[in-house]
DNA sequence: GAGACGATGTTAACGCCGTTCACATGCAAT
DNA sequence: ATTGCATGTGAACGGCGTTAACATCGTCTC
């Protein structure tokens, strides 16, 4: 280890440069995440990013990976809170989501980039599936023997609505003006009517 | 007009600029749009697309606002369909948005990209708010004079999850190996439980 | 018709990007 | 001490968005 002298070797530098990513991402959007840029923070030659990851795609893969499992965190911090504390698991769950969403908007973008990741990458699909299961994790009456990949009507609704409120808020019009405490509100609003809504028979 | 001959003045750039971009984000992807590729597919050089659009990043709003709007088009096409042949409209035009996402993912991803688009321009804005009002649609409860903005909290359930819904098949897991008319028939599931949820009070 | 002028397209160049390849460095096992 | 391997470097490639100086052409005025 010795001191923080400029070595020839870095060390940790796969690690770093998701730290690099992460920072960059965060200042100034995942559209600025550059190789170049990366490696430049790090204090390292560009090239050696290909080291450790084949191109950029499999680091941003390996950033959205980290984010995912970020925002399972985040959930079942939300979710043991409520367990101590008494409430509604599925709200706080719900609104954990979007929560996340609205603190790290590159994070949540970076997430759901089909075209940008390599989507079909194992530890992405496992965060991916770890996921799923926190949102369904509410859902007493799923069959948890069947395919995972199985969503009943209602657990879709679940996940999508909540889904597609992070992300109209992240990338849609609908946060235009607000603040963050006026947003979460209109979330917490959103989450009760789909809370009702799911105590309903099909 | 006369002939198609190779002439100087190409005449209509601007929207033949606005095609290629339709037809390479068909073929390969929103990603791979490049203001170079779609000036060699129109026969023009790559700098003159800056005589209609300050930059690729106008190029891409002009094309998010089109998409924007054949998503209009499609919708108050099924509404309409349903209003001569019969049929819930509510889950028709959710059912027809969900679909326009999985017929056209690179449109769909172009319109809610806010990092590469301007996303506070008059036309693009003025898209997103015809598609609001277009999925609010359906409910009469809303006081209609009120800021257009506003949504209460079953409007924004409704397009939340549609949304959302979309989002994932896209650019999410959900879609993992199943064919279309495996996704539209969940995705019509999902729009049915989110009906009878909007039935219910809050 | 002649000439001026503005709109539209071209050419060449800039710096930045991802990526590659030959090479340098240093750790660890022999 | 030597060897071998993993890790980092430097220079170079073509492609990207963008700019500035220049070319072409339709149109408006006399």
């Amino acid at each position: 280890m010795s001191t923080e002298k400029t070595r020839y070797h870095h060390g940790h530098l796969a690690e770093s440069l998701l730290e690099a990513v992460d920072e960059i991402a965060s200042q100034f959007g995942i559209e600025a995440v550059t190789l170049r840029a990366c490696a430049k923070r790090v204090g390292v030659s560009p090239s050696s990013a290909f080291r450790h990851y084949v191109d950029k795609r499999a680091l941003l893969t390996a950033f959205a990976t980290r984010a995912l499992n970020q925002l399972v965190d985040a959930m079942e911090g939300a979710k043991q809170q409520v367990q101590h504390h008494g409430g509604n698991a599925f709200h706080a769950v719900g609104l954990a989501y979007v929560a996340f969403a609205i603190a790290k908007p590159a994070f949540f973008r970076a997430m759901w980039r089909e075209e940008t990741i390599y989507a079909q990458d194992g530890d992405y699909l496992a965060a991916t599936r770890k996921l799923a299961q926190c949102i369904q994790g509410g859902f007493a009456q799923t069959l948890r023997d069947e395919d995972p990949d199985a969503f009943s009507a209602q657990e879709l609704l679940a996940w999508s609505s909540v889904h597609g409120l992070a992300s109209l808020l992240v990338d849609g019009p609908l946060a235009k003006g607000k603040s963050r405490d006026e947003l979460l509100e209109a979330a917490s609003g959103m989450i009760q009517a789909l809370d009702i809504a799911l105590d309903q028979p099909v």
